[in-house]
DNA sequence: AGCCTAATCCAAAACGTTTCGGATGTCAAA
DNA sequence: TTTGACATCCGAAACGTTTTGGATTAGGCT
């Protein structure tokens, strides 16, 4: 049987393609006899609406997007698939579909972005890592197109939807509780300066440091990407330093495995030679050896919270809260534990 | 500015909406100075095609779908992360974007299939955890609609692509490692029996016991979804068994993790007192304490590949290999270790 | 002069849907 | 008998693109 098109069922029917759609379309001024007949029909052609055509005509996809950043190996962290996960669940039920995309070879992120956008692939789009002066952000806002973010920026000429964690209070928390735990000497491995929460935490750092009267050793502070290769290979350097921290912050829980690995591999335990602590909360962190410290971010739950806004924004209706910073809670596990009295050399 | 469509460009060259369709298109049935001209317009205009209305036209959206399954709580196991993450890659190259689909309330799966693929969204779909009787692959045959599977099943009326790991093989030399270890006793949480893997395993499972001429004591083998819970529920139930099990394998690793809990919350130790054994070797497993005994399966890799055979199909070239069976890789880490001698009682 | 070729352009149809603005017929009220 | 009002239906345009099948012109050849 050739495809099912409105023209095929109004051939059936004997009806007009005006009378076809509006009866599936649910309208009133089509009796109720013939609605039944043709609904009846679509049912035996197995006739579904051709979504292209659609949304080409109603000018609305039903589609969200969200676009893979690009710069470090990004997907395998458990933060993306939990991110997306909320991001899906909150759109499938409004009926909206997610478009996935990923920077290639010859599309670059931006270009991938005017692509699905301007093409008028996807109604919105949710961002993620929100970055300094993000030319993603300057980009939607100059088309005034519907965006949520996950994160804040720096671009303020505009008020957008976003929400954030507060990264400064996250970090300060953290690292108060390791000086509480005796410890002075205490690295930070940021993440990329060009990422705004990396200012955030960092703020929320040295804030804490400055507080207790403690003094930093810039050395001890080290950007690296957010891989867990990258947390082994910058912690296995700081651990060889003549003065060593005695516990390292990493920026994310990826990079905290990888500074986990390094603490083992110099012959050290974690959580009683060296504290270890991580941020995000992924799954796997509770289950590390010994557990992880870090900082709960509600990933899902911003996931779902970003998506429900930006639906509220496609539809024009007015949006509840525009932006909201998210206190994050600070887990404490055995990687941070007082390092040991005896270990003084 | 409005928005830049063909005419707009038209309108400002002075030439026709076909010509510059073929100017930018590329057909060489256009002035090179013309195509300069309209090319420095479209630039100027900012302009981008519509994708719909080249996808109404051209009857491909250069989308391929990925429906979430349902059943278990499903995203957040870093299996499908990874799985996506392969997938994505692998479309992004050959320029094609990916529908992430999930059913909701008022749509079931099948439903979600029907939606997309007959509504023209997608030029293909990638399944994963084929089931037994699977009507999602019945419904894509049937309408002879682009496809490949993650896994086997037993609607074989018809040949199609499909990449599984041999599972038999996997969990058969999972149980003779634990049979070498001196385990007799060896549990098996199998998946739900709808999920074509579940077989094949239980299968290999059963074969090695043979093997080794060890009666299964079938209170042993338990069915339970793929969550952390389900495995943690299941393996207290085992262990309060007036004769326990000293291992216990499971579904997946995620069910594995809540085995380890669920041991060690009955005091017992995970890898001295119980070996605990998975299926998948998701990141996480490497970094559990004790690391976890798993069988380690391609998943990024696999979803690469159906992904360039999907895309074959897609472009109706011949592909390569229809079908392949991956062999996987016994992993043996601390959660497998023997039993201690001095354990008798 | 007539014919052919090559280069360059374009009108119109088509993809499948939605929607605007009537058209038609019926029936009750004036 | 006219007039609305209502119920039911439909033609045609529009969304923005691609593609088919020429049309037009200029130049080279017989």
């Amino acid at each position: 049987m050739a495809k099912a098109t409105l023209k095929t069922l109004a051939r059936a029917t004997g009806y007009s393609i005006t009378t076809v759609s509006r009866a599936l379309g649910g309208f009133d001024d089509v009796n109720e006899e013939t609605r039944q007949a043709i609904l009846a029909e679509a049912y035996r052609q197995g006739y579904e609406p051709n979504l292209q055509a659609r949304a080409l005509q109603k000018k609305r996809s039903q589609t969200i997007g969200l676009v893979l950043p690009t710069g470090g190996p990004s997907f395998p962290d458990p933060f993306f698939g939990e991110f997306l996960s909320g991001v899906g669940s909150e759109a499938a039920q409004a009926g909206f579909d997610l478009l996935v995309s990923t920077a290639s070879a010859d599309l670059t992120e931006i270009d991938v972005y005017r692509r699905i956008v301007a093409g008028g692939r996807v109604d919105g789009v949710i961002l993620m890592r929100s970055r300094v002066d993000d030319e993603r952000i300057r980009y939607l806002l100059e088309r005034h197109f519907p965006f949520a973010v996950f994160g804040r920026t720096d671009i303020m000429d505009e008020a957008y939807s976003y929400i954030d964690v507060d990264g400064r209070a996250g970090q300060a928390a953290m690292t108060r509780h390791l000086i509480d735990r005796g410890h002075e000497r205490i690295a930070y491995m940021r993440p990329p300066a060009t990422l705004m929460f990396s200012r955030f935490r960092q703020q929320g750092y040295r804030e804490a440091m400055a507080e207790a009267g403690i003094a930093i050793d810039e050395r001890l502070v080290v950007e690296c990407d957010l891989t867990e290769n990258a947390g082994k290979r910058q912690a296995l350097r700081l651990l060889k330093l003549k003065q060593p921290p005695t516990a390292i912050m990493a920026g994310n829980d990826l990079m905290a495995i990888g500074v986990m690995n390094a603490v083992r591999e110099m012959g050290l335990r974690v959580g009683e030679d060296v504290a270890v602590g991580g941020f995000d909360d992924i799954p796997a962190a509770e289950h590390l050896n010994p557990g992880l410290t870090t900082i709960r971010q509600p990933i899902f739950h911003i996931g779902q919270q970003l998506t429900e806004r930006l639906l509220q924004l496609i539809e024009g209706s007015s949006v509840g809260e525009l932006s909201t910073l998210v206190e994050p809670e600070l887990i404490l596990r055995g990687s941070s534990n007082p390092p040991q009295p005896d270990r003084q050399e």
